[in-house]
RNA sequence: GCCCCGUUAGCUCAAUUGGUUAGAGCAUCUGACUCUUAAUCAGAGGGUUCUAGGUUCGAGUCCUAGACGGGGUACCA
């Protein structure tokens, strides 16, 4: 739907003697519905008075001859560059200059023939004044149909009140939409979490910060995406709906396609794609997406989330270490993070270089056992009451890092070389098979990133497949077969660096947000039984 | 999935050991006010106490089940 000039609001028009409110298009001019029955008529409890309250003012606007769901306005000024002009103004004096601005009502004090009120735009918050004496007695009854929350423009005098705050002296005012519902409190706002998160756009007008964070996210990502553009990355996208979701253990949503007659799954990484795209010879790609995972729901986990995956030709995880820092780095500016704080009961730094720790090292210093002798690491598992009979030495070492070592790490830490067993895509060690080439970002005991350089020799990989799969049911196997993938491979990929980024997690991290939920708009919710 | 906690007016919160007609602020309505700042002042209206059962002379409060949410835990390499 594009703008045409012709649906531009007329000009308002002011006289330097008399300023008049503008009157919008009337009312009575908008088309009729089809079925022009009379609105429904709403019965009188107590949810409806509040409503029936701003409907009667409604009603009131259109017999003024005013539209109450406004038109295009053009020309508004950010209220943030108009307090800035503001700043510079001698506060005594009255020959400010004329500014026009829009937003929403979110604080009306009213004082018989004089009426301020507090509107806010995306950028900031502006006080208005409107006296009757300045406008008039005709356009003064537009002025008593103002609820909180409506939306109007303004145009008038910055200057000062006479209390010393700035404020715009209307001279004009748009009406621009109406709103029906009551805002939370004004003072407290949306406290509720559950309200918070089911009506997001209430948190976003009346949250603490929330609006801040959500910009940040934006910053966020576009200084991920202007990381990876100016190292040569080219941005792609893989496939949502997939017949084998590999790439990571997690049990995938499973959904059908109908003129195929096939299941469907949706992606749990982004992982498998771009590699074969490596191997098409896009030697720099990433991608930034959602992907899906059937799993439980906590304050680190939603399921659907956003990740970045990136792979470089010719590096490997010491190459997407030094890219994991750049991003880091800059998101971190981005976002305006200082450079330490206090997180989740962490003191994290994001002053470079991180530190790089490995793997069996810091097993070893947490749990006092000794990593390449599995009889000591079966003992300490036990004692933190972990299966160990009849399983894979590495899963058990992988069961205590998490048990034991996780928590510790404030970071951001690289923690590196991790048992190939649990590595079913990563390159091994040359001299070191059982060693895979392999780091996880952790930050506050989370896991951020997770990098390899990446296995391409296919036999091994359909081996690794096989041997993974022995045993396990497929959903909790990372290392579901994917002949496809594999026959990719036979064609050649280049030896390659791999890196993954839950952004949310990372997002988390630079606003300090408590929960996963605070940094995605819509996160996932049970439906209100009926 | 399991454990703990919560749900009272549009919003934010009270309500003694189970005891009168469930209160307050904001919001709404009526009135006053041309310099307010969560404006103030005077008055008024507004409740299926999440739902369904139960115990009791009496339930917002106790019990059972359910819904939704928060935290934890399991799962999530």
């Amino acid at each position: 739907m594009g703008f045409s000039k012709s649906a531009r609001q007329p000009t308002l028009i002011l006289s330097a003697v008399a300023a008049r409110f503008h009157v919008s298009a009337p009312l009575a001019r908008r088309p009729a519905m089809p079925d022009a029955s009379p609105p429904a008529p709403t019965p009188a409890t107590t949810a409806t008075a509040l409503e029936q309250a701003r409907r009667d003012k409604l009603a009131k606007l259109g017999e003024l001859g005013i539209d109450p769901w406004g038109q295009r306005f053009d020309d508004a000024a950010a209220i943030a560059a108009v307090r800035t002009e503001g700043e510079a103004l001698d506060q005594a004096a009255d020959d400010g200059p004329t500014v026009r601005v829009a937003g929403r009502i979110m604080l009306l004090r009213n004082a018989g023939r004089l009426v301020f009120l507090d509107l806010v735009d995306r950028t900031g918050r502006i006080q208005v004044m409107i006296g009757k004496k300045q406008v008039g007695p005709e356009a003064w009854p537009v002025v008593g149909c103002l609820d909180l929350g409506d939306i109007i423009g303004v145009e008038g005098r910055l200057g000062y009140s006479n209390s010393g705050e700035m404020t715009v002296f209307a001279s004009g005012l748009t009406f621009l939409t109406k709103s029906l519902e009551t805002p939370p409190d004004k003072y407290h706002g949306l406290v509720d979490p559950e309200l918070r998160q089911r009506m997001r756009y209430l948190d976003l007008i009346h949250g603490e910060g929330v609006r801040d964070r959500f910009v940040a996210r934006s910053r966020i990502i576009a200084a991920i995406r202007q990381t990876l553009t100016d190292r040569g990355y080219l941005e792609v996208e893989g496939p949502t709906l997939q017949e084998t979701a590999g790439g990571a253990a997690a049990r995938p949503f499973k959904t059908h396609h109908n003129a195929l007659d096939m299941p469907l799954v949706l992606r749990i990484a982004l992982e498998l794609h771009l590699k074969r795209l490596l191997v098409g010879g896009m030697e720099r790609v990433f991608e930034l997406g959602r992907v899906y995972r059937n799993e439980g729901i906590s304050p680190r986990h939603n399921p659907e989330f956003t990740m970045l995956e990136a792979y470089e030709a010719y590096g490997d995880y010491g190459t997407m270490m030094d890219l994991t820092e750049a991003i880091l780095i800059a998101a971190g500016q981005a976002a305006g993070a200082p450079e330490t704080f206090s997180w989740m009961g962490h003191e994290v730094s994001l002053k470079p270089p991180f530190p790089r720790k490995r793997y069996d090292d810091l097993l070893a210093e947490v749990t006092g056992c000794d990593p390449a002798d599995p009889a000591s690491i079966a003992t300490v598992a036990a004692r933190h009451e972990i299966e160990t009979a009849g399983r894979h030495p590495d899963v058990i070492k992988s069961e205590l890092f998490e048990a034991t070592v996780e928590k510790t790490l404030s970071g951001p830490i690289f923690v590196i070389d991790y048992p190939a067993a649990v590595c079913p895509l990563t390159k091994r060690k040359a001299a070191a098979p059982t060693i895979a080439e392999r780091f996880e970002l952790y930050v506050a005991g989370m896991e951020l990133a997770n990098a390899y350089t990446e296995l391409n020799d296919p036999d091994l990989q359909e081996e690794l497949f096989r041997t993974q799969l022995a045993g396990l049911p497929e959903d909790e196997s990372m290392a579901r077969m994917d002949t496809d993938f594999i026959k990719a491979l036979r064609h050649g990929m280049p030896p390659a660096g791999g890196l993954g980024i839950g952004i949310d997690r990372l997002v988390m991290f630079l606003t300090q947000a408590a929960s996963i939920r605070d940094v995605i708009l819509f996160p996932i919710h049970r439906p209100h039984g009926g």
